[in-house]
DNA sequence: CCTCATTTCTGAAACGATTAAGCTTTTTAA
DNA sequence: TTAAAAAGCTTAATCGTTTCAGAAATGAGG
């Protein structure tokens, strides 16, 4: 490995005069020096050192990405977006899998039995070169008090802490559950039915209330009827879809709070020889891959995951240069992404 | 930030002494001082300076993961093997996702185009701290040349690079194909078709290689038109399979060489009104999250993404740390997931 | 009481960079 | 002509560790 004093050996100059050279220091070195040192160095294919410069200047441009469980499926474009900002900003990330869903056996909820372990991990990673960390939840929860008195700023995505210091960056769950509605309603339903997630989850807690400001917004009745309970899995999504669509007065239109529950819909729609979207309409959430796949191919809820990530890394970065100005925390719009599971009834109506 | 010094000041010893004891040499200190100074810095919070001492010790415990990119659908799973193991060894990991899909506009083939950009972020990924390097292709290719002259170790996962001296961990796609074919065949199928993926790939050859040798290994013949070029995408799969359905001899069992053409199988066979499994069997290939929610659910080859993570990682520090007598490269077998869309025909023959 | 080993601890030199302060030399301005 | 300013370069301290050589203290054996 060539260091700055050999360059300075060969080039019968100071240490210094090098690193002012190789950092672009210009008014301090002449200009024939500063040429002759600059080829000398990639004559001889110098490279600096990161950990004597993060050692010397205390800081190494590196933040921590701490995910909670990488394997869940909307995890990968977070850190897409991460990456993308970061790289760019010219930061490097250190990076760690908590596993959760691995460590607690997908008994998810159960977080605060690892906590003593994650806090751990935290700690090190802090303790390692990150200037900062983001942290990335699997799923829209609380998760205050997971990481304890932090001394580096920390910005959370798809999860929130209240710990009154720390930002953190999401997608506005409520405003899209009522976009979603409302876009039923514009399609002359009003009959729409709702399949929830498991009722203690927040998310599920938000969209239904998105659901419901829709409804009474454009003066429709709630139905209790049309509010089933599932519990995000493919085969609740079957069991209430196939509930609601066997009830004397089905719905003529089903939200269900994900892809997963819709496919599930969808199964139980063909079972029951209902056609969607002609005699049914029906919407998911999650845009996930497989959706577009679906017959009909499903009409659903995107959230920017990409973006979540990429304003995550500049809630941090900025923080980390000072510019302490900014947004405090982030709520991103969802997009509805149109495609055949939907049809328009009001010219019939 | 509480250093080695604040500790030893406050325990009247030296730096020397608190290094000692922190790291355990403990035959170099005496009990009572040992457990004084420990107090202390547990007292203090004292906590190592990484950067300091891999500056001094010159070795980081940090392994690089460069992935081609993470939004393909199959790097989550590997990463979380190579986090898995090398978080029980101590290392930590430093990030990068070269975006490549994003960097080409899908133009995946022509990654030559961004071989210097490439070339440039590792470069300075093994001028970090970075130890060695695991390199996780997204597509099962030939990346050699990407990564020019490094001076550290590197293990491919994903992909392979006949560079002579780095090692990699893959999957036995020909054994895979071939184990396919003869469970098919064990399931009394005779005419058993194929549709590939671009013709190109070198997945595509040698599944085809596999899926020949069970052929001609069970006395059987290979009929031409049974072996149909898809592209990978749904849409070919949906194109080829109905081709394949509408001949005027089909075939019994279709084998499609990733779970996408599966599914456009799937949605072929639907529209013909001909029912799998009962008229026809089919399996996939990649045991993707979505197959097991096809209707019917998904029989499906099953890659061992994590144990390719967690074996890469094992080669590359075992590498590091000198136990250079391991095996060079490996090659992990492929599991068959038995689900709805085969049926048993032999009793029926 | 002296010598020699052993145990326990310290001093100081690295690791590879940055950077403030200082020293020459040249240029500028009065 | 000369003092001041600017340009160009060097010296040396520093970041927080590790580690080797050696010092000091203790103990054992004669």
């Amino acid at each position: 490995m060539v260091t700055l004093r050999d360059v300075a050996k060969k080039a019968n100059v100071s240490v210094a005069t090098v690193s002012n050279v190789i950092n672009g220091n210009y008014e301090e070195v002449g200009k024939d020096t500063r040429e002759r040192v600059m080829r000398i160095a990639t004559d001889m294919k110098y490279k600096p050192n990161r950990i004597a410069k993060s050692l010397r200047t205390n800081n190494s441009r590196t933040i921590g990405v701490i995910i909670e469980d990488i394997t869940v499926f909307n995890t990968p474009e977070i850190i897409d977006g991460i990456c993308e900002y970061a790289e760019n900003q010219g930061y490097n990330i250190l990076f760690d899998n908590l596993r959760l869903y691995h460590r607690l056996g997908n008994r998810y909820s159960q977080i605060s039995e690892c906590k003593k372990s994650i806090s751990k991990i935290i700690d090190t990673m802090m303790h390692l070169e990150s200037e900062g960390v983001i942290y990335v939840g699997a799923h829209y929860r609380d998760v205050t008090n997971i990481i304890e008195n932090s001394d580096r700023p920390i910005v959370y995505t798809y999860c929130y802490a209240n710990d009154g210091s720390s930002h953190w960056v999401n997608f506005d769950d409520e405003e899209a559950a009522c976009q979603v509605t409302e876009y039923l309603i514009g399609k002359g339903h009003k009959k729409i039915a709702i399949i929830t997630g498991m009722v203690e989850s927040i998310p599920c807690q938000t969209r239904l209330s998105g659901y419901q400001r829709a409804i009474l917004d454009n003066r429709l009745l709630i139905q209790p009827d049309y509010v089933k309970i599932g519990d995000w899995t493919y085969e609740s999504g079957f069991e209430q879809g196939k509930q609601l669509l066997t009830t004397p007065n089905p719905p003529t239109a089903i939200f269900a709070m994900n892809d997963l529950m819709a496919g599930g819909v969808i199964s139980a729609a063909r079972e029951l020889g209902i056609s969607i979207p002609k005699d049914l309409s029906l919407i998911g959430f999650d845009n996930r891959t497989c959706s577009f796949y679906y017959t009909p191919s499903l009409t659903t809820v995107d959230i920017p995951l990409h973006q979540m990530g990429r304003q995550a890394a500049k809630l941090l970065i900025e923080q980390l240069q000072g510019k302490e100005d900014t947004i405090e925390s982030i709520r991103l719009k969802c997009e509805i992404v149109e495609r055949s599971s939907v049809s328009d009834i009001s010219a019939v109506d």
